[in-house]
DNA sequence: AGCGACACCTAGCACATCTACATATACGGC
DNA sequence: GCCGTATATGTAGATGTGCTAGGTGTCGCT
């Protein structure tokens, strides 16, 4: 069966959100698209787990919202990093690169 | 204030204890130390996720419990990796690089 | 007319971790 | 003999995040 389910780690997706409007004011479709893409396919990123997290970003004012036509010409919620919110990833990053490197110290213990 | 809390990503806990049960047959105090020690002191192991944890790794058969005197001359229960559990910390390993390389993708994304 | 891609949304569940509490023994210092 | 600290295990309840599974509506193609 080998049901190929690749998971988040609860706490890295606003992080990844907001280093992909980091990049330039993006829609909420299309930020999924973009880390399903950059990420090779590796993440795909559920409507249901998407849209919530673009809510709470937005209500620490990590984000801001604007309704715009999108390049198909229609309408969609376009977001941006405030000034907040870019402190908010750069705070991010460095934990989880923290993070990573103490798991890597247990993964590499040896007797 | 900068509260330094150190939060664990929900999913890696079980495959640092799996990892250290894995080093030899130990006891679920020692066990937060030794995270704890081996992490630099960055991961502080709280017992109240310590102790769930041992007892859910228990249930899916990936450790097994056993009760002997410890170091000290204490009873203590000793966890040692299953044959299913040597296989699932195999599993969990590979699985965290081929998610902090996506990760990755993404954090080093430029324009 | 129907279908897939686009674009948004919510309700409810699952589940892991944290805080906080509870219990008991061994050992050292006073 | 008593008290505090370290050792050792455990549970209850709250919190938060992501998932499943549903829903709405539009646009463009056939």
């Amino acid at each position: 069966m080998t049901e190929e389910k690749v998971e988040l780690l609860k706490g890295t997706l606003d992080m990844l959100i907001l280093k992909v409007v980091a990049l330039g004011p993006i829609h909420g479709y299309a930020i999924a698209q973009r880390i399903q893409q950059i990420s090779r396919d590796f993440f795909r990123l559920q409507q249901g787990s998407l849209y919530p997290a673009l809510h709470r970003l937005e209500d620490r004012a990590w984000l801001k919202a604007e309704w715009k036509s999108s390049e198909t010409g229609r309408e969609a919620k376009f977001y941006a990093l405030t000034p907040k919110g870019r402190k908010q990833l750069e705070a991010e990053v460095k934990s989880w690169e923290q993070l990573t490197d103490a798991v890597a110290l247990i993964l590499r213990a040896a007797e």
